[in-house]
DNA sequence: CCTGTCATGGCATTGAAAAACCAAGAGAAA
DNA sequence: TTTCTCTTGGTTTTTCAATGCCATGACAGG
């Protein structure tokens, strides 16, 4: 009821983000985009009664960008993801525990989710990420090698895997 | 899509009172309140997107002032009820002959609505009067005389009839 | 390689059906 | 009168089952 929701828009070295939180932890990050509007146009829907605040998250801001430039392993923000289903908090979990310049499929997302053979479940899980790159569902990939999908788009994909220095990703983004 | 609303907060005699409508014509009126606060709590629900206007009902507040005095009889206003069910729709129309001074049974409305039997339904017809006074719901009592329900409460529809100067109005408010 | 086809599981959306809601009225009994 | 009980009907809300949706994977056949 009277949990209170902040957000801001600020620019990184890869666009502009947005990031959107309660007293709690992380609720949701925008993808970098061009411009502000476009990521505005992303948050609209949960904008409604969020407090504007630059202050929440300056750390964040900064953090993403030292990310951005390779000197940042590990974001420990908290994250608040209440009323999601079980299986999608599981997923998240078990994406969380990728350990920085490696990569796993919705194979292995799905085992370790419980159930080995709901792998497009686990892709359904991770197309609803609401924090990408705190929560680095960019590590998750096809069990043949491909990127397969991402929110933010597959360059991006490949753009983040790239600083986080995975070797030979094999791409087949055809652009 | 892009039918605007227009809302005000106004002081009448009775009270605070609250009116919201399209181009087209008044959607809602809300009860003479102590206070504008309680109008608001009322309308909230349907403030989203509406414009403040003054303007728009000036006229109306007048003509409620004079109503209340007892110096006018008939609103013209248009009123714009788009999108509720058709026995609403029928009830409220019935409801709108009634003349002043005079009071109809629940019964009564049912049978000119059309199934002399829905008499409850009638009542819930009435439950849902989007604007009160101006479509007369408080004309509409028991078959036994008493006054039942109004969603300003009953003191509220007792003194709006004396002010049409229903005569021997059998009071049962027990208050 | 690439293309297609099929099976698979969790969640979201839809739609139909059922139940709940009432500002009532009629009748019976005290 | 008052207080029961029972009947009644349109709308609204709730519920529940059926589909649809996918950021997949395995396989077959070019």
């Amino acid at each position: 009821m009277s949990n209170t929701l902040y957000f801001d828009l600020f620019k990184t070295t890869l666009g502009w983000m947005g990031a959107l939180g309660s007293e709690q932890g992380l609720r949701k990050l925008v993808f970098p985009k061009p411009s502000p509007e476009e990521v505005v146009k992303d948050l609209k829907a949960d904008l409604v009664g969020a407090i504007a605040s630059t202050k929440k998250f300056a750390d964040l801001r900064e953090r993403l960008d030292l990310y951005f430039s390779g000197s940042l392993q590990k974001f420990e923000d908290p994250i608040d993801l209440s009323g999601t289903p079980a299986f999608f908090l599981n997923a998240w979990e078990a994406c969380k525990s990728i350990p920085v310049g490696e990569v796993r499929s919705y194979k292995w997302l799905a085992e370790k989710t419980g159930n080995g053979k709901a792998v497009r479940s686990a892709g359904l899980a991770m197309s609803r990420n609401p924090v990408p790159i705190i929560i680095p569902c960019h590590r998750v990939i096809g069990s043949n090698g491909r990127l397969h999908g991402y929110g933010g788009g597959l360059t991006m994909k490949q753009r983040l895997l790239e600083i986080e220095g995975v070797t030979p990703i094999q791409s087949h983004l055809g652009i």
